[in-house]
DNA sequence: GTCTATACTTGGATAGAC
DNA sequence: GTCTATCCAAGTATAGAC
């Protein structure tokens, strides 16, 4: 095929994108620095991908298909709400350690700033408040929480507290708050089980 | 005295960038915008406040501070959680409309892309954590509650939890979600009456 | 599809007159 | 303390050769 070349660079390009978006943040995304440490030429975004805003979304729906494919496999194992905060907890860390949470807060931040980026970035949330929504449907519908507070409140809470937690990550040096609030959470969702027996 | 000229235009200029970060977002809020908005020169903003992120964070910090007052006058007179709830809801809406709100955000989401910027943010953010440890202390300690979670811990959370709102308040234009939020948010507080009965 | 070269823009910051 | 004029760096994007 004549395009296999091309599809190689186009995946070049976005790895490097991913790249510096994680260790330069979105400040530091320019085509220049993007295309230096992919070591490719700085016009091929362009051409490729039209404009540097139109490379980032790329970048962002790339490393966000493979999370979101692997949040709903660790998620289709929980039964309880127990299960639920343990798997959330672990797959935040695998996450922050791979790089893709920073990649996301940077993308937020920079969407807030730059304001065309804006709409784009909300609709690429619809898809994770959605799966969220379908996560607490197994373990709360039916229950008597969901009469005090519906799944799809839950489910944006839920979202709203996680780009809370991915700002603050990147923002403080210092991980042990974060990561003590993630304990937190575990030991506070069994206090909940009065609230989750099915009639 | 021959400074209170100077202090007037220093706070001229604080008002200007205060204005601009609003309306126009943190990418916006260039030194040759805020001076055009202010009406005077772009020149000023180095020679009174050194550079410009020495003037946008002066800026946070007059925001800050008049806010932070109002909180404390606000809270001083929430006696249970529900009270608590009820007022942050109220003083959010107000931030909003006042555009505190969007000051914050744009402030924290440049200075995840903007590094030099972190560590500012971070030491401004400390005193509202401790605020609301003071605020939930009131309502909190001694009460069994407090064993699972402790006021320390739930100060950060809140904190977490109200960056995010922040973030999404302004990147998806249709705000009654978040609204939605905060009713959610009142609604839940009784629920953990049981937990706050004081032995 | 990929390269070089470059046009064009914008922004932070400073020098020096007033 | 305030102004004008300007320097300089960095960025997006494109034209056109290969």
């Amino acid at each position: 095929m004549i395009k296999s070349s091309a599809q190689g660079t186009r995946r070049q390009i976005v790895e490097a994108a991913l790249a510096t978006l994680k260790e330069e943040g979105f400040a530091g995304a320019t085509s220049r620095a993007i295309a230096r440490r992919g070591g490719f030429n700085q016009a091929l975004i362009f051409y490729h991908f039209g404009s540097l805003d139109g490379l980032l979304l790329a970048a962002l729906d790339a490393t966000s298909a493979a999370r979101l494919a692997r949040y709903r496999a660790a998620v289709a194992e929980a039964r309880t709400l127990e299960d639920l905060a343990e798997v959330a907890a672990r797959i935040y860390e695998e996450d922050r350690d791979s790089g893709h949470v920073k990649v996301v807060s940077q993308m937020v931040a920079g969407s807030l700033a730059r304001p065309a980026l804006a709409p784009e970035i909300v609709a690429r949330m619809q898809p994770w408040i959605a799966f969220c929504e379908e996560a607490l449907r197994g373990v709360i519908a039916g229950t008597p929480l969901e009469d005090v507070a519906p799944v799809a409140d839950l489910a944006y809470a839920a979202v709203t507290f996680y780009l809370g937690v991915n700002l603050l990550t990147h923002l403080d040096a210092d991980h042990t708050r974060t990561d003590a609030l993630f304990a937190r959470t575990q030991q506070l969702a069994p206090l909940l089980a009065p609230f989750l027996t099915r009639p």
